[in-house]
DNA sequence: CTTCCAATGTTAACGTTGTCAACATAATTC
DNA sequence: GAATTATGTTGACAACGTTAACATTGGAAG
């Protein structure tokens, strides 16, 4: 079974026949060039290259650029899971938690938007095809049922069936994400991801919560 | 000036030496193939197989294969404005106007999804240097607003900037939309378009006006 | 009407890409 | 230690985006 390689391989130019975590490394080039260029930009043979390796060796671990794109996603949406479990620790309130959630989906997106497109994007057209992407990118939506529930629960928000609510939440916060990737909203092309970009997403999540509705009527 | 050409060349195919229409053949064979088989495997030269022309024609009408996809996003923003147009022409009331403008805009994008895909997706990375295409997208934003400001005068949406109300109307219907296209919300996959997708819609754009919140406290 | 030019189309080529087949070498198993 | 499997290499193919050089056309100017 052991499975672990001599991961340490230094740094010395001694490369070997064989690379020992080709898999890794080229989820790793892959994702630095789509940082760098995008994923139209994005080439089999680049990052085989920045791996050291030759052109037809990536066929070793990915049946095609799909499906090399698709490792990329699901590694994207591990991160954006982790980003908002992690964002829900400094909560303590059911209603804080939500917020923060839309604030922490809010933020990666405009973190890492080439990530976002790629992990929510036609790049990999059939998601269910690569079952860990489809399992990873479903467990990034679970949180946000839960703060709804949880919401539910101490009489903060409304009854009805949580599931709905949250396509309402997430509708909300995806919309807002892509529309900033996508430098759609006037004045918050340049930075990304900033003070002003937080301050937007509560503003719009408050605006969810209260709702638009005219109240005193 | 009279720039109409002989534009019913009838169907014989006496295709002279100069098409007559290749720049408008072209926009339609690239949204062809892309409602086929996605941007992704849109290419320069099928298009121009389409048109029944050489490799390097589409040359004399676009920079690049950037500036062909460009010009499909362009009319693609067209449809998608006069589609919402449309739908406020029924509707009588202001709060109506509101939600048909988020039924219209939610079916346009799973009625024609690659179209939409293009319109807001990364193939144009740079859509300023496409001032057309500028031009038309910031033009399919505008009636949000417009309506907005409507009920905000007619008193059924609360005071405040009409744009930053506009900012979370317009998150929410493109962030169901977007869901929407990338068939990421359960039961909605299959037939994209249709009376359940508009209920959802309904039901979605409701808890934005009315909000989330639990209103007896 | 003729002449000429700009617009529009064609052919041929270059470098690059995704992918595959055939082969080479390392790691693992018996 | 031999044999099998995993992993990497080389070389090739067709298709692609793009460019350069050349051909044909339609319309404007005389």
């Amino acid at each position: 079974m052991a499975k672990a390689k001599k991961a340490a391989k230094s740094k010395g130019k001694s490369r070997s026949y064989h690379h020992g975590n080709l898999r890794d490394a080229l989820v790793q080039g892959a994702l630095a060039t789509i940082r760098e260029k995008g994923v139209q930009h994005l080439t089999l043979r680049e990052a085989a290259r920045r791996a050291g390796v030759s052109q037809a060796a990536p066929y070793r671990h990915f049946d095609s650029k799909e499906a090399l794109i698709a490792a990329v996603a699901e590694d994207g949406f591990r991160a954006f899971a982790k980003e908002m479990e992690e964002s829900t620790q400094k909560a303590m309130d059911p209603k804080t938690r939500l917020q923060e959630l839309g604030v922490a989906y809010v933020r990666f997106a405009t973190k890492h938007p080439d990530q976002f497109r790629v992990m929510f994007g036609p790049d990999v057209p059939d998601k269910s095809k690569y079952s860990p992407l489809a399992e990873a990118s479903q467990a990034s939506f679970s949180p946000l049922v839960l703060a709804i529930q949880e919401c539910q629960r101490a009489g903060v928000v409304r009854e009805g069936d949580p599931l709905e609510l949250a396509v309402s939440a997430w509708s909300l916060v995806h919309g807002l994400a892509s529309l900033l990737v996508d430098a759609r909203i006037e004045g918050h092309q340049h930075p990304g991801v900033g003070p002003r970009t937080e301050m937007l997403t509560r503003r719009v999540a408050m605006d969810l919560f209260e709702g638009l509705k005219k109240q005193s009527n």
